[in-house]
DNA sequence: GTTTATGCAAATTCTTTGCAATACT
DNA sequence: AGTATTGCAAAGAATTTGCATAAAC
């Protein structure tokens, strides 16, 4: 994977502290994460509302992506491979969510089936959760 | 559909103002709601607290299930047919979400296929999250 | 030097909890 | 009567906004 500063010129944004440790943080950990997670993790290194625009701005620019959850805070997740381009940046995600650890896996490499809607419908979008236990949590 | 009292009896609940107004709510809106949306509707009929609570409630009798939002305030709506019944409660819903009016439908009637991850997961409720222009709005 | 991002303070929104008063069966 | 539900107050998260300061290009 390129090094955040490459991924941050690449969507044309300055490079800073926060969007580096943001970003790197994504990186690190591979799942999905929502502020209060990342503020626990960066142990005030930079202001809650900087994590919470830094989202934005990532959200706006295709380098994450919003991820479902069914808890209340808003989760996000680093767009891999062919959604890193803001040009064909495409929006059919599976996630998986762990009841056990809670975790949340942002799944790229499985089918997702198209599903057909009444006549009138237009979609655009499809996300799909799943939930259960995760490899890690089955093993214990 | 059977009148609300019935439903609330069904589920073994006591029938009180508050769970007839918020259940007829759904009923006449047939769309998933929030906790916000529903105190405007009521304005000020019962207080906020109640609110949370008898969909806290419905919840927990399976009268109404989670909605998946990539928005803020989570969101419930009404369960129907197979879904009424606290035995063979299914969890696999699609949803839909326009993008436009921002309402979001529970689409009962489509099929939900069956997505199958790598080995190791085990999954227990699958959600499916459609976004895009209702018919309603695609007609505008 | 301009533009953009950050930090701080404060306000708003969403949600939960405790406890006494009230309504349901 | 006995138990479950409600309202009120208050606390606690999550999120947003305004504005002056600071950093990036």
């Amino acid at each position: 994977m390129q090094p955040a500063k490459n991924i941050l010129n690449t969507h044309q944004l300055r490079i800073t502290q926060s969007r580096m440790d943001v970003l790197s943080l994504f990186m690190d950990r591979k799942v999905a994460l929502s502020q209060p997670e990342i503020e626990d993790e960066m142990q005030g290194q930079c202001d809650r509302v900087t994590i919470y625009r830094t989202l934005a701005t990532f959200l706006e620019k295709g380098l994450v992506h919003k991820v479902l959850d069914d808890a209340g805070a808003a989760k996000y997740a680093l767009c891999a491979g062919g959604c890193e381009a803001t040009t064909s940046h495409h929006h059919n995600h599976v996630h998986f969510k762990c009841a056990d650890c809670g975790q949340t896996l942002c799944i790229n490499d499985v089918h997702v089936p198209v599903i057909s809607l009444p006549k009138g419908f237009r979609v655009s979008e499809q996300n799909v959760l799943l939930q259960g236990t995760c490899p890690v949590c089955t093993g214990k």
